[in-house]
DNA sequence: GATCTCCGTGGTACCGATAACACCACAGCG
DNA sequence: CGCTGTGGTGTTATCGGTACCACGGAGATC
């Protein structure tokens, strides 16, 4: 009933069962050198006093903290939510903790979180970058000898395990889809080109109308912030194009969202009056209403498999090569492209 | 290019800058008590050998070691994921970091993680907790004297700041409306009654039949997990009852999902053949699609408001009397009700 | 002029664990 | 019988900081 219980140290324990700290130490490190009776002597005093090692002290002396840290720029975007879901597991039945932080894409703060985890000596960090301009903290983190992989995102010049989807090819898909559709004039939101899957994507939805002869136009290429807001703006500024693009490639569902509304705000229909297409499934809303068409990337699987990578960096697998997953996307036709299906 | 740059510390800077440890110390500390010309002197050196202070050994030695643990039975679970988020920022701006744990509504995975977190020297934290029965894990926090706050859902006989919702009167108000339009049969699928809010829900629901004199039916009230699967379950076996529910309240938005799913599974349409609340809002599937007729919680205020109650106990306005706050949910009648709206 | 006070700084112990080494007892071996 | 090996345990130093106390000197107070 005490308040604050002063903490029970490895040394009340030793007092308690009459040896060592030393030997506490063996004991909860299930070293095998112990003799099974002073084993028990001590695993009875623990549960005795209540003690639980103090992970602090292990990682002062041990270099060993037992977390990572997963950075990203919006835990409330679906795709991140599942990959936050995907490290979290795989670095829990590593024995491993998950510092979680979100750096709403404010470089700034993402500077300031890395620095963050640098002094909380995290073991490792799994990073969804905010853009290419991330690169001088993730040299910062390569200085410090910090491990870390790269999710969904590159960023030039910088050498470390990444976990890609196939943005370009998606990309290209996704467009060449709408022009089997017929479509000539065909828009693209899209984020500033110093993301890497705004790149990508950009790219492929070049290489799409450079294949099929049609000419780029860049009036009907908008950059917008990835949301639905900068989705909104981003359409208002398309449907003001003359003539008016009749299909629209959203770098991301949630760029899509707000498209839509744009389009609804402006009295017209997708896909009747602008088709749509875009990257990344919503789980919940795509079972309530097959809407969207997509390339739904495995958001889980960034997750895990990146922090698979960094858990063999950390276990010191250390000075390989660094290595590039690419993961599938698959291709999902919905009402939103306006095909019959 | 060293790769493994052997940590600098506190006495490394102390001697590049030719003072003591302790005055390093004061320097990061930002104490007054040091001549500006020496602090000069300090902040050189640590920009020159790029020194960044360790949270672990200032843990060890000051009991703080800056951390808070979030705990949720399913970050994918947007009511959840909105926590986080609103927990996240609350408590970075406080100049803290969350450790995120999932626990999958395990109670022994939760039982796990509170024990890792009692070992990680967190210095509070914030949970959803799993039932009723993750009271011996909270027991067990008072007595390592780590605060906590309870998250949406209360644990009997627990003493602990609490933020919830409106359980009880959501659950009435929706049943009532449901029995405004016409709704004698109606059933309900919920989860066990350990968890308070399903406790809470239920009770609502209940008070609504009663007050509009219909009869409960046992059969009409099933159980089920949280989640799309359970609420497809939970469904299949209501539209077996004999007559047939005309209504469903489900628990929440996950259930309400996978309920739609088996209704159209068995070839009938929501709401023509039966009509369908719940709590909790898709955020992303309600712009595409306002579909659900449901209570609205203000999802990221539970967890701003909660982590803000928890920092307050961490510095240690500690021995006030628990508090419990209830957030108002909003009404919004969409098309799943059959109302003409 | 003596005492008090506050400023700026250093010395030492300690936070709670572990690494590295030392030590003792006893077994196996030539 | 002396030597090596190894099982079981303790000692000491250390991880990287901070709390606490001490100390010299400048200015204030009486």
């Amino acid at each position: 009933m005490s308040p604050r219980p002063p903490n029970v140290t490895i040394k009340d324990v030793a007092r308690v069962s009459g040896v060592s700290p030393m030997t506490v130490s063996r004991v909860i490190n299930h070293e095998r050198r112990v003799r099974p009776e002073t084993r028990r002597r001590v695993e009875a005093a623990i549960a005795e006093l209540g003690y639980v090692p103090s992970r602090l002290a292990r990682g002062l002396s041990g270099h060993k903290t037992g977390t990572i840290a997963l950075i990203v720029p919006d835990v409330a975007n679906p795709f991140f939510t599942l990959i936050v879901r995907g490290a979290e597991d795989v670095a829990r039945r590593a024995g491993y903790r998950i510092i979680l932080c979100d750096t709403r894409s404010d470089l700034t703060l993402e500077r300031d979180v890395i620095e963050e985890m640098i002094a909380h000596r995290v073991e490792g960090i799994a990073i969804a970058p905010v853009s290419d301009r991330s690169r001088l903290h993730l040299r910062r983190l390569a200085r410090f000898g910090v491990p870390f992989v790269l999710l969904d995102r590159t960023v030039s010049d910088v050498d470390a395990d990444v976990v890609l989807g196939e943005s370009a090819a998606g990309a290209k898909r996704l467009v060449e889809h709408l022009i089997a559709l017929g479509h000539r004039r065909i828009g693209m939101i899209v984020e500033s080109d110093d993301v890497s899957t705004a790149r990508d994507r950009r790219r492929g939805y070049e290489q799409a109308l450079e294949h099929a002869g049609i000419a780029l136009d860049t009036e009907l290429v908008v950059l917008s912030t990835v949301d639905p807001r900068g989705g909104f703006a981003g359409m208002q500024q398309l449907l003001k194009a003359q003539p008016r693009p009749t299909a629209v490639f959203a770098v991301n569902n949630l760029v899509a969202l707000g498209a839509i509304e744009a389009v609804w705000a402006e009295g017209l229909e997708v896909p009747d009056d602008i088709a749509l297409v875009c990257f990344d499934d919503i789980e919940y809303a795509s079972r309530l209403y097959p809407f969207l068409t997509v390339m739904v990337q495995p958001a889980e699987t960034f997750g895990t498999l990146g922090t698979q990578l960094l858990l063999e960096r950390i276990r010191g697998d250390g000075h390989r090569r660094s290595r590039v997953v690419v993961l599938p996307a698959e291709f999902v036709v919905r009402r939103s492209c306006g095909a019959r299906a």
